[in-house]
DNA sequence: GTGTCTGCAAACCATTTGCATCGGT
DNA sequence: ACCGATGCAAATGGTTTGCAGACAC
């Protein structure tokens, strides 16, 4: 896997920020530093970043895939009017869920995802 | 709301399976008996009929949305290799989550969606 | 120099929408 | 008869892909 500016700035710009950007906020903020750029990489590079496991690609509801630059494994809340999409870092990760879990399913479980939803408080 | 008989044949079809299918797969089951109904009625009416709180429509990852005739809170299991999506009916909705995440965050929190990730049996 | 990565544009796929017609009430 | 619901087809929006040229190694 390459060395190319596209990826370090990609990267650089989703590890500064802690909120969770879509593939088109990335594309538009990479933009400002490669303006040539183009949407189709920040999707091929950011699907494999995520492959490799620099960064998380989250399992949020709504229609747009999100991206974390937060590898550690941790929860989050989405404002069901706004989309806003926080963390929850203090929460700890509750393995006790997939213990309890395993015993009512044959899947072989390995890994699980909560997400909270409600009002963010500009929603409120 | 009318009731239609396109209603009526999606309600029925999604309530009588067990499985959590996409609103193409419940196209494909209401075609067999109105040969004529359209996707775009699908879709409408599955719409319609989550707001109404009549059907669910899943949070789940995966590219399609999903929905359940079932309409009681429960956590579900994907299959990481087929998109396979079961119940975990008996696994207790633990309210005591959103306590928890409550008291982390200024969101006003409504409800919470746990899905649990792993391996079906035929794909282990 | 080689083989990967990029930009571009077109393709794709799920979902939504506009509109004339149909059908439930 | 009215007005909401439908079928159809076109539009949309996010994401993926094929290809020729560019660049990291």
């Amino acid at each position: 896997m390459r060395v190319t500016r596209q990826r370090q700035v990609l990267l650089d710009e989703l590890c500064k920020l802690h909120t969770h950007p879509t593939a088109d906020e990335l594309y538009q903020l990479a933009r400002k530093k490669l303006p040539r750029i183009s949407l189709g990489t920040v999707y091929r590079n950011l699907e494999l970043m995520a492959e490799q496991g620099l960064i998380r690609k989250l399992e949020a509801g709504g229609t747009q895939k999100r991206f974390d630059g937060k590898v550690v494994h941790h929860y989050h809340v989405r404002c069901l009017n706004c989309d806003r999409l926080d963390d929850l870092p203090n929460l700890p990760i509750d393995t006790e869920l997939e213990c309890q879990a395993k015993q009512h399913t044959d899947f072989t479980i390995l890994r699980h995802n909560l997400e909270f939803t409600g009002l963010c408080p500009a929603c409120r």
